[in-house]
RNA sequence: GCCUCGGUAGCUCAAUGGCAGAGCAGCUGAUUUGUAAUCAGCAGGUUGUGGGUUCAACUCCCUCCCGGGGCUCCA
């Protein structure tokens, strides 16, 4: 542990020293340029510049080369402490650092670190000498607002990364190139899984595969509703604005909603599920006997983002989630939220990932609610993440204002980090809503609402399955399972039969039917990563068998068509290829 | 929304002021093949949209649309 806080400080180090010779750099070769700031990143580092000129990729090159120079030049860095007024002097003409300087506390000391010909106010964390940076390169240009407020001008941030060595930078570079071959954007183009249109932006068209998986999707979550008592229900699209005036939908996510008019009533496309499960439930009485009510929905849902933060199908306008409600009673959150997790963890485990991160957030300065009641249920959640020896980080003050929450980070098989689960305590919703249930003294009480989601949103979680199984589904999860190939005409019929077989055992595939050789329809379906390349000859035609070629190129052959029916027993159970092998090899 | 880069055939990309091209995919025909591309022919375009400059615009200028990178990991 203490070798890799080491090593994260010396590239800390390393990326801090990096950003302060580019600021020199470009300075030496866009003089007047005002800067920003310069921190260190998890991947490495940036600097906001104010620039009259543009930056463009030739420019990088030269402040390449450039920071080259003064790198080689093994400027030595050192820190002072000054004086408020000697700071200002000496960055009277930045005016963001002098913003800096004065958004300091006075109590605070002001230092100033310089490698000889650039200072910077600064911290500190730097190597001892500009020739300790041994490896960087400077990525990508793009704007940033000062301090990220959009009322500030816009800056340009070069980004850069930098490392302890070239091999270490080169294996970074060579990430960065497995997951740009990754991007679900290209491999839903090449897998025809989806498509942008300009005739809804932002909103995905899902061809054929793509909805197979989509729908492979809820129908594994149907299952897991149908185990742990969840009760799917259908709600109506468009509601009336009234209902947005009472959800505060109105008032907090008006600009991120779609409206339309229709017989003097204004209504609005839902970008929640949640106020049309308070009215179905506020619409039938509920005994304490009944509660938990969990009441789940995949509805569409449409959210008018701002231009410009759409991103494939991790940000998109119309999506739906597998969202749920769950109405109980305030002594059965911590069975609620237990069962939750674990529900949770199984499911992430099908998909192959590994251990999730949790974090749980505590109570913001502005909520609803008595202090007791947050007191109690930060309690319940803080114990139940104790009691499981789950990894999780504490963030003070960052919960919604109607409750705690936890969200769930995972990492894929590439190691990036996502947000996919979250599970929310709601001690607000019951009043508005006026949502009650009759106690075993026939007063009424209101439920604690928990908003919780597994998927989170049904086409970002794909987006993300797509990166994380880099378009090579698990034989479960593959739109297409198999594909049957004939090696000559005289096996069409073979096939054809063979398809029909597996079909009735529940296996999806086709045969293909198509003039090209062997060669190039084991081309063509490799290139769709599909798991079962199934190859009739004659040989195959006369042994009534088939052999099967698994997209890692092993071969068994002399299999019957019967034998595949194991692969619908439990198709979840089989989670990666090796497993898919060891079924079906004798 | 803002900054910036981009948009050429279904896909990947050429052509930088002077006749819009290639590969793959598609279609037609031939071939019937044993583990990652058979051969030949044909067709495919209002160069995102609308306007402007010019003898001439994919190319230069403006408008809009769409997409990529990003917009505190806080000196």
């Amino acid at each position: 542990m203490k070798e890799v806080e080491a090593k994260e400080n010396l590239r800390f180090k390393i990326r801090h020293s990096a950003a302060h010779v580019m600021a020199e750099a470009v300075l030496n070769l866009f003089p007047g340029t005002k800067v920003g700031i310069g921190p260190p990143t998890n991947d490495g580092f940036y600097y906001d510049f104010d620039c009259s000129e543009a930056f463009t990729a030739e420019h990088l090159k030269k402040i390449e080369k450039e920071m080259k120079r003064i790198i080689k030049s093994q400027k030595k860095f050192s820190g002072v402490s000054v004086s408020r007024k000697i700071a200002r002097e000496k960055f009277k003409d930045q005016k963001y650092k002098l913003e800096i300087i004065d958004g300091i506390p006075e109590e605070e000391e002001i230092t100033i670190w310089n490698h000889e010909t650039w200072e910077d106010i600064c911290r500190g964390g730097h190597v001892e000498s500009t020739n300790q940076i041994p490896a960087f390169k400077l990525l990508d240009v793009a704007g940033a607002y000062w301090r990220g407020n959009e009322k500030n001008p816009m800056l340009q941030r070069i980004y850069g990364t930098a490392w302890e060595s070239k091999d270490a930078l080169k294996s970074y570079l060579s990430k960065l190139e497995e997951a740009a071959k990754r991007d679900h954007r290209k491999l839903g183009t090449s897998l025809e899984l989806f498509y942008f249109d300009p005739m809804a932006p932002s909103m995905p068209f899902f061809y054929p595969k793509g909805a197979k998986l989509l729908n492979l999707l809820m129908d594994y979550m149907r299952q897991k509703y149908q185990y742990y008592e969840y009760q799917e229900v259908m709600t109506p699209q468009i509601f009336d604005s009234k209902l947005w005036d009472l959800s505060g939908h109105s008032e907090h996510f008006k600009e991120n909603m779609f409206f339309t008019e229709t017989e003097n009533r204004t209504m609005g496309l839902k970008p929640m599920n949640c106020p049309a499960h308070y009215l179905i439930f506020r619409s039938q009485l509920h005994s304490y006997r009944d509660l938990p009510v969990r009441l789940a929905d995949f509805g569409r849902l449409h959210r008018n983002e701002r231009s410009g933060v759409s991103h494939g199908l991790t940000r998109v306008k119309s999506f739906s989630q597998d969202d749920a409600h769950i109405f109980c009673r305030f002594d059965q959150i911590e069975d609620e939220i237990k069962a939750f997790l674990s529900l949770l963890e199984e499911i992430y485990q099908d998909f192959g990932f590994e251990e999730p991160l949790y974090h749980l957030s505590l109570r913001p300065k502005e909520r609803s609610g008595t202090d007791q009641v947050w007191d109690e249920s930060e309690k319940i959640m803080k114990k139940i993440l104790d009691n499981s020896n789950k990894k999780y980080l504490v963030q003070e003050g960052e919960g919604a204002f109607y409750g705690p929450k936890i969200d769930v980070m995972i990492p894929d098989a590439i190691g990036r980090e996502w947000q996919l689960g979250t599970v929310q305590l709601d001690f607000f919703a019951a009043k508005k809503f006026k949502l009650n249930y009759f106690s075993n003294e026939s007063q009424k009480q209101e439920p604690i609402v928990i908003h919780r989601a597994i998927f989170g949103s049904l086409e970002r979680f794909l987006g993300i399955l797509i990166e994380h199984y880099g378009g090579a589904f698990p034989f479960w999860l593959s739109p297409t399972q198999y594909i049957l190939i004939p090696i000559s005409e005289n096996q069409f019929s073979y096939c054809d039969k063979v398809n029909k077989e597996l079909s009735k055992f529940g296996l999806r595939g086709n045969v293909d039917k198509t003039s090209d050789r062997l060669n190039a329809k084991i081309r063509k379906a490799q290139l769709n990563k599909t798991p079962l390349m199934i190859i009739c000859g004659d040989k195959e035609v006369d042994s009534d068998s088939l052999t099967i070629r698994f997209r890692d190129g092993e071969n068994v052959s002399n299999i019957k068509t019967n034998a595949l029916n194991i692969l619908n027993n439990d198709p979840i159970k089989i989670k990666d290829d090796e497993t898919l092998l060891k079924l079906l090899k004798p």
